[in-house]
DNA sequence: ATGAAAGCGCTAACAT
DNA sequence: ATGTTAGCGCTTTCAT
């Protein structure tokens, strides 16, 4: 009984106002109200204006969900981040957004939590109420792309490259941006360098310790540490980062460089006089840590752009698979100097 | 000609799996293949077996508009902020989303780009679509709030507190939290201070601004400059805010006591030595800027439980009205000390 | 230019 | 337990 009550208190919560309510209201049939409201076919001024009175009167707005399945779209983006907390990927879905709705499009947030297997699963249920798919700094197998690839939705990738897969990414070109990080460094007089890494399960890490590993043949001995690109867990790794005594920390990230200038002040280590230390993205707060990040800056609003343009493009019919780049620059600020001649330690 | 394909071409690419074709996949009706999927009522264990079956041969996915018209919902919240490029925000937003998409809903995004009747119109036009809302922030105008309030659109207000206004809301107290701040200060020997605002369409900001007044009766002198609650405007603000030669800033929140931070350093103003300054929220960067920051730590996390168990019980029928407040506490670091004998000039 | 009516794919009575 | 069928609110032929 009282789920009963309570059943059709639900039912009536939701009877808005229809198209057929306005319908009678303006005396004409539905066909001419959703005519009227969609500028679609043609009809008399004079209708058209007791059609807006009318849906002015009752205050109308059309059901989403009839609108979406007698169309054959809820006109829905989604988004998939590996990360919430990550500034630099909000920058990315701040610019998508905005060309999005500019398109009429609603975006549809989801966090993977950094899971490879959870973020195909949110993926795949995304995909019955969205039109198009972007997933940023993907961890999903190439296998589990592939199998979206073959998908009718619409999908395209931010930083994600993969051999093989069917789909359309905008990326900056990581390998090419560490190396010339590697060559300022380099030419500072450093030799022996760790990479304190991201996420193992990054595209982004891998591409970027591949820039690293490429520079060795410059002349650049290198170590990798782990940690996760998070300012915490970069913090924790420094210690271990030290042990091989290098001269300067190239951390896979902007967060994992503040954490490693947090730790490195609080062992007393000066940066960039006994250390220097490189970020990566150039976040808004790189310029104003102390000191100053030198860094890459990654565009995060021409990432955005390409993202959407590219995700534009297969939503109207295009199949394009292209690879857009967007330009990654160095940018020298005051955390690299001149190698210390000694390396330090902090036992 | 051109578009006529193009129109077919659409109609048969969403074209895809229905509930009709497996069921006659699996030689049932659609009712039990609809029962089989949503576990409600009892069906034959050999029967779901076959549908389930059916369901995996096909790649069945239901499709979400016609289910979303069939039961009334479409099972998904909107979340609207006034600004992507805050972090604070997200660490909100990604403790909604966790409590949502564990009941079921999935999280549609929006921002108003700091824009009061952006934000209105945002709201009103994502209710059709949404079963519920949640406004971080928000800069509507009362009589806005109040037009949400009367509408059948559960809604749920963040950081905002409206005499007069007919929905439950999640709020951190910012005026004592101010003032506890300031009596820190005033400990510590400070007589004046500048407030670094943020924005004025901010809740936030004039509250806290109330708590600066307030403080006023405890003998502090303080003074109020206008920045926008980012690092650019407050690193801008600074100077004029050095023109009152306070011994201390308080500022709006941590991204704003970030800015001031870099703009004093690069005046080679001391902090805390000549100069203390203070954040409000309590970011993971908070810690790791040089100096630490002493700041207010306003618990996302909580914010974010609260606005949704707020929202869940609109959801489920009920119409409290409640304002549950997060307990926010003085984080007391590196950044705030005695206040200086004489106070420092720039000129 | 306008109206009548046939779906869109699903759920939930209602029968059986 | 299962099938039949009537909607849900909108768009879009198809007639007129």
């Amino acid at each position: 009984m009282a789920e009963s009550v309570r059943q059709r208190k639900r039912q009536a919560a939701k009877a808005g106002v229809t198209i057929k309510m306005v319908a009678k209201e303006a005396g004409v049939s539905t066909a001419t109200v959703s005519r009227a409201l969609s500028h679609a076919g043609s009809v008399n001024p004079d209708l058209e204006e007791r059609v807006r009175l009318a849906v002015t009167a009752l205050g109308y707005q059309p059901n989403a969900a009839a609108r979406g399945l007698s169309i054959g779209s809820l006109r829905n983006i989604g988004i998939i981040m590996p990360d919430m907390t990550n500034p630099y990927f909000f920058h990315v879905v701040d610019q998508i957004t905005r060309g999005a709705s500019e398109d009429g499009y609603r975006v549809l947030l989801a966090s993977s939590y950094g899971d490879p297997d959870r973020e195909l699963a949110t993926a795949l249920e995304l995909r019955p109420q969205v039109d198009g798919l972007v997933l940023l700094s993907s961890r999903i197998e190439a296998s589990g792309l592939r199998q979206l690839a073959r998908t009718d939705t619409p999908t395209v990738l931010v930083n994600r490259v993969e051999q093989g897969v069917d789909l359309p990414v905008a990326a900056v070109d990581n390998v090419a941006a560490i190396m010339q990080l590697c060559g300022h460094l380099l030419a500072l007089g450093h030799k022996k360098i760790v990479y304190l890494s991201g996420s193992e399960l990054s595209w982004q890490d891998q591409e970027r310790w591949k820039g690293v590993l490429l520079a060795r043949h410059m002349g650049l001995e290198a170590v990798r540490v782990q940690a996760e690109g998070t300012i915490e867990s970069s913090y924790a790794a420094v210690d271990r980062a030290l042990e091989s005594k290098p001269t300067a920390i190239v951390a896979f990230n902007d967060l994992a460089a503040v954490g490693a200038l947090s730790r490195l002040r609080d062992l007393g280590i000066d940066v960039p006089g006994q250390m220097s230390v490189t970020g990566f993205d150039d976040i808004p707060l790189a310029r104003h840590v102390q000191p100053h990040l030198t860094t890459v800056h990654s565009p995060t609003q021409q990432l955005g752009d390409l993202a959407w343009s590219l995700l534009s493009q297969r939503l109207s019919g295009s199949a394009t698979t292209e690879v857009r780049y967007a330009v990654a620059e160095l940018v020298l600020r005051d955390s690299t100097a001149p190698a210390a001649i000694p390396s330090v330690s902090i036992q």
